[in-house]
DNA sequence: GTTATATCGATATCAGTATATCGATATGCT
DNA sequence: AGCATATCGATATACTGATATCGATATAAC
């Protein structure tokens, strides 16, 4: 993979959260900021700030002022490749499927929807946000019309990893599962579970801790 | 905080994948499982299963056979407070919010949602899967009614940070935030930020790293 | 009944991430 | 201009979670 550094999971999900933050403080009118300013906003230690800049900046802070706020915006969203999106297929078109599909937000995190799946006849033919819905047959076809890489899964729990791997067979190498269980896939695809249990029980265990120590 | 033994965030979130998976084998007729054997289905480590297992669990597996599904599912249910609900409120009757409202798997996962909200009065009064959505103006009063002690975010990104200090104003403990920025509360609440900007970096870095290996 | 072995549980090691320390320096302030 | 200081970046340390090792043992197979 040639030389760029590994980048740890822990960065990568903070650096949406930098880039946000450093947008709305690029519209209020700001132009330095420093790693100390930006770890205050999210309650997050210095340190870890400045490091996690560091590996996707070239651009050296100041001391006393810190980084320019625009080429830290254009270094990350460069870094997570929010300029040249990659396209991905959903299957699964119940509340949650179309509530994705009506996400206007995704086009600016890198990524557009270009294709909608689900096996009830009855949602054939359908748009949703001028996404036309195809039935299961045409999954290969479609996907190979395209160059979608990720899919998205919103169908229930019990034909999740069926779907799953067709869409690996049809050549699809992330798979970003909100379907209530825990995915499996071979090696050279991407995995990313969404699973509201798991989180849910952190944040319960998180509530209780606290209400223990008052 | 008395004695119970710190649980790590890590495991947590994988005891909800186990008790998913021991509910299933156990309808399909298993008796015992063993550790080797959950790690094959989550391609997970066997020694880490194995660890996850005896923090919440006190029963001891046996050579050879491993642990007693039965058991195993009741003492992950009961780690997790499975069995008595916490009970919750929404605010945001968007697509995402009506989507949460009308899931019903929450129940099964200790979490009843028992009161919903919004801003817009076009919304008020009307019923989402036999809840009432509320004016903000009823926040409180509402609130007080009940015993809840999380609330849910579904609301657009510009109001929720406010929303999230009203709740906390309101007594509410813990924070589950679905609205597209990362949320901050004092350190006596408990926060899950379900940032799909964050994930979606974490999928499309490991996608990418992927492809560039072969 | 004996033996081979899968699995357990405890302890030890390793890896990766987060935090602390500290010298250097550019800036703002007097 | 000179001084005080906030911040940087590099290096070092500490912490946490994942993995490896290994003796003990209950079970299955013969």
């Amino acid at each position: 993979m040639s030389n760029s550094k590994e980048v740890s999971k822990s960065t990568i999900e903070r650096l949406p959260k930098y880039l946000r933050y450093l947008i709305e403080i690029d519209k209020m009118g700001a132009v330095d900021i420093s790693s100390t300013t930006i770890a205050e906003h999210f309650n997050f230690n210095p340190i870890q700030v400045r490091k996690d800049i560091a590996q996707v900046s070239k651009k050296s802070g100041k001391p006393k002022t810190g980084f320019k706020v625009k080429e830290l915006i254009k270094d990350i969203q460069n870094f997570l490749g929010y300029n040249n999106y990659s396209e991905a297929v959903i299957v699964g078109c119940g509340g949650l499927g179309k509530t994705l599909m009506a996400y206007s937000g995704f086009l600016s995190l890198g990524l557009k929807i270009v294709a909608a799946f689900d096996s009830n006849p009855a949602l054939f033919g359908l748009e949703v946000n001028g996404l036309k819905i195809h039935s299961m047959e045409e999954l290969d076809a479609v996907i190979n019309k395209t160059s979608a890489k990720i899919g998205i899964i919103t169908v229930p729990r019990e034909s999740a990893q069926q779907v799953c791997d067709r869409l690996i067979e049809c050549g699809i190498k992330g798979i970003w599962n909100f379907a209530p269980l825990h995915l499996v896939v071979p090696s050279d695809v991407a995995i990313r579970n969404e699973d509201m249990a798991a989180s849910l029980a952190v944040l319960s265990y998180e509530l209780a801790a606290k209400q223990k120590s008052d």
